[in-house]
DNA sequence: AAAAAGTGTAGCCAAATGGTTTCATGTTTC
DNA sequence: GAAACATGAAACCATTTGGCTACACTTTTT
């Protein structure tokens, strides 16, 4: 095992998960996405940092605070991953199999 | 923090995501599987009891052999978060903006 | 310039994770 | 029925994770 930074470790924890969806309908501070949640604020501060690394937030300094938004590039990562494995379902002989009988039925 | 057996956690790990997507193209038994990773046979053992236990694969014993086939209902579950990860996104007010000044511009 | 506000960092800790080796169990094969 | 196979379970261990409480740093306010 080797320490993981990527997309798919990023969002597999609920807080992280919590925190894109906030950033998703607009930028908030780091003080102001802490209150949303019942840990402490250098906990939420961490988070913010892991999705900084991997990419999936943007922070930009304003004034005292930091403002952060979300950035959607990385979240292709998971996207891709996902349409790679269906891609090889669908092409396995057994559902090619069942697709034909489905074409058959008049499907 | 609490255990969480979820997909998000299941495909967090490189080498669940790894059977995965063996288990797309195919059906394997777990000695099979096995032999694709460089880790002991009971560590693929467990990962592929997390992956059942998240549904996303499913076992059936074969004789003395235990077969295992990807199921890919549960990773609508993924896709449907990162949906709605988009949908926040795309009605955000600054992303409307844009999106009427590249109007504007023609676009 | 001192106080207050907003954040990140450091050090600590309990729990979860992901390996390993050894053992137990059910199935074929001889 | 004994031996070989295929597999999961148990017990153990090191590392990672994610929380907490100080604390340090920078910017704004007074």
């Amino acid at each position: 095992m080797v320490l993981r930074r990527d997309p798919f470790q990023a969002i597999a924890d609920p807080t992280r998960r919590a925190i894109l969806v906030l950033l998703a309908s607009r930028t908030m501070s780091a003080g102001e996405l802490a209150l949303q949640f019942d840990i402490a604020r250098p906990a939420v501060s961490r988070h913010l940092r892991i999705l900084n690394e991997c990419r999936l937030i943007q922070a930009r300094p304003e004034g005292r605070q930091i403002s952060y938004a979300l950035r959607i590039e990385k979240l292709r990562e998971i996207d891709r991953w996902l349409e790679r494995l269906r891609a090889a379902w669908e092409s396995r002989y057994d559902q090619l199999d069942s697709l034909l009988t489905n074409l058959n039925n008049g499907e």
